[in-house]
DNA sequence: CAAGTCTAAACTGTCGACAATCGGCGATTA
DNA sequence: TAATCGCCGATTGTCGACAGTTTAGACTTG
């Protein structure tokens, strides 16, 4: 009788993968604004402050790279992405590009568990809403967003849905504020899904459209308002 | 009097970049099928036969990984990428989702000299279609492709492209032989192209739709015909 | 003979060290 | 006075080493 190895993929819980977590702590210094854009992320001095060698530090610095969040000179260093506005208009442009599709796909695959999964996190948006925390509604945002890509089923389109979604939140925490007012964000999500579950792929594009669309204008209006980025500390 | 900088841009040579160079082989061997799916990627192996210690293999590791042609198990290593038939599916989705809003965007971009370029890409196409040699000629194909992202003016596009591009290779590479008759697929860019050059929306879209889907199609079959794929040599 | 156990060898994850290189700053020169 | 040159400290790129883990195989056991 085989005692054969429990079958199902949990993901194999890496309890000592310093680079993770190397790679969380530098996603969240950046996104958090603690390093700005054009600063140098200096090897050693993040592997001090955290206890580790290089090593482990320079591995997770190429990832972060691979993710737009960091930039590369050779023999210079690693150095915090500084934004232009045509970096946000090439973001939401490909933003816009896939929602457009994961929509239609998930409206394709839509179960009755799927959307209410959509539904509760509309909700969720009203709820936090009323709270005074930018950061978690930005994050619940996304969440929304990511269902679609999640429920659209490509996860090759889920993970570029991610990277696009860690550089717009460097960008949205550089601005220090949202585009909107958070409880008219919220309530124009729902067209979207009501399109979703109608099912009709062009009205479904026409409201990802509207909706992304605005949200485009919106942090490109902001982006160029407040431009000379917070001091590019050498 | 300012005695500048001798004006113009030599591309900075970064000669002693080992992981580039690395990840380079080992995408070489990969797409080659040099290294197969399933087979485990040993560090101190890559090192020792490019003569160069691990951390440099390391990093290159990560960079595959990202781009995903290899696969990480922690404390276990890395291994080739095995691609089942619903990969092939989600790579081209993205893809047909990805270069349908390219071309549209190329025909809004277009000039006479990248028009010109894309017409050469195909005389290419022509030419290498006598020759013996299925890796040029798919290298070809996707060059016309990247082509238009490229004209499309969206970096992280381009990007994306290459990602997608580089995991088909993969593919094709593993499969051994083209899809089609060279001439035939030099051929089927054709119309691509024209509707490129004429600007119509719709047209652009319909006709990236049925030159892609028809690769998805024919590749799809292939790899479902020829499933096993060779040897996942542990 | 299948299943289970134990041991040695093979690897990965991390570290600390060193040489090569970069950027800044003061000295030098026109 | 301003542009250059050359030196010094700081930082990166790369390496070899070591500990802890995983894998392969020989060996036992029912």
């Amino acid at each position: 009788m085989r005692t054969i190895s429990p079958p199902v993929g949990l993901p194999a819980l890496a309890e000592t993968d310093l680079v993770g977590q190397v790679a969380r702590r530098l996603t969240e210094a950046i996104v958090q604004g603690r390093l700005l854009p054009g600063s140098k992320v200096v090897e050693a001095g993040i592997a001090r402050e955290l206890g580790v060698s290089r090593a482990p530090v320079r591995e997770a610095a190429r990832l972060l790279e691979q993710q737009g969040l960091l930039v590369a000179h050779p023999r210079r260093g690693f150095f915090v992405r500084q934004f232009a506005a045509d970096d946000i208009d090439e973001i939401y442009d490909l933003r816009l590009c896939v929602e457009r599709h994961a929509a239609v796909l998930a409206a394709r695959n839509l179960t009755s568990e799927s959307r209410d999964r959509l539904r509760r996190q509309i909700e969720v948006l009203h709820e936090t809403a009323d709270l005074e925390d930018p950061a978690r509604q930005v994050e619940e945002d996304y969440r929304f967003h990511r269902l679609i890509c999640e429920i659209a089923g490509n996860r090759r389109m889920l993970r570029l849905f991610d990277d696009l979604a860690s550089e717009l939140r460097m960008v949205i925490g550089l601005i220090g504020r949202l585009y909107d007012d958070p409880h008219e964000i919220a309530r124009t999500h729902e067209p979207v899904l009501a399109a979703i579950e109608a099912g009709h792929p062009e009205r479904i594009v026409a409201h990802v459209d509207y909706h992304i669309g605005h949200a485009w204008r919106e942090v490109g209006r902001l982006v160029r308002e407040i431009p000379p980025w917070p001091a590019a500390a050498k």
